[in-house]
DNA sequence: TTGCAAGGATTACAACTGTAATATATAAGG
DNA sequence: CCTTATATATTACAGTTGTAATCCTTGCAA
């Protein structure tokens, strides 16, 4: 029902990420975050940053001669459904299949396994889980 | 190591899991399986195997006047490879955030609770578990 | 007041993607 | 043998993406 269908490409997440990071922020300090996780140049920052408008990703409004940006997306709507993308994608859309993979390839931590018996256990709680929506 | 530096599209996963499936295969094969699930013409199916054999993710021998199709990548490896790029991209590489995200929005079903039960357990028996790497 | 630095807007440009159509070769059928 | 159906190869074409450069405007410094 939420109309998710932004496409926020790689380039455009890591934007994302630093704004979600910064709240309100000029290009400049978007730029200036950027710098130093990227080996970016601040015109293709800005670039990126105009294509996020162009999205409706981010909106600003004017201050000065600058603009002061802000996400018009929630980070963790995104990326749930970045995530619901690309298990529909890649495993038919259920998550034990993406999970089971990674197990069997062995690319996981201790908090990750600690994490899924988190979720395990609320769920295994006889009456007292959550999920009464 | 290995290189997985594959890049394969949306599109054409759709061709590669039909081609996991079918194991060798000739085009028309293909296409008739994916006619079944896509709504693409025939020609774009071949241009979309044509596109992966040029990657590198198919390979073929001439069979008289046709073509029989295999992957030459590995399923399990081409999906633990995207899922790991997928997590460096969106949850800076670490599985259990991308769990709690789909935890949090509760995007799964009671089948994959029970699945993810059953991997929690496997590793979670004193003593009993692998990830000593 | 005037030129410059800095921000935003426009333009660039090739590779990749989705989605095919057209061209070419050839095996099989009549 | 010639036509036809079919398979592969080549070409198309616009939208997206990565990665910027150039152009335009304007507030600020000299």
């Amino acid at each position: 029902m939420s109309e998710n269908s932004l496409n926020i490409s790689d380039a455009e997440w890591v934007v994302m990420r630093a704004i979600w990071l910064l709240g309100d922020a000029t290009s400049s300090q978007i730029v200036e975050a950027l710098e130093r996780d990227t080996r970016w140049k601040p015109r293709t920052i800005r670039t990126l940053i105009g294509r996020l408008v162009k999205k409706g990703a981010l909106e600003y409004q004017e201050q000065g001669r600058e603009f002061i940006y802000r996400a018009s997306v929630d980070e963790k709507h995104c990326e749930a459904a970045v995530s619901q993308h690309f298990l529909d994608r890649i495993f038919g859309g259920r998550l034990a299949p993406f999970i089971a993979t990674f197990v069997e390839s062995g690319n996981y931590s201790p908090a990750d396994i600690a994490e899924l018996k988190r979720i395990v256990e609320i769920h295994s709680e006889p009456g007292g889980s959550n999920d009464d929506k």
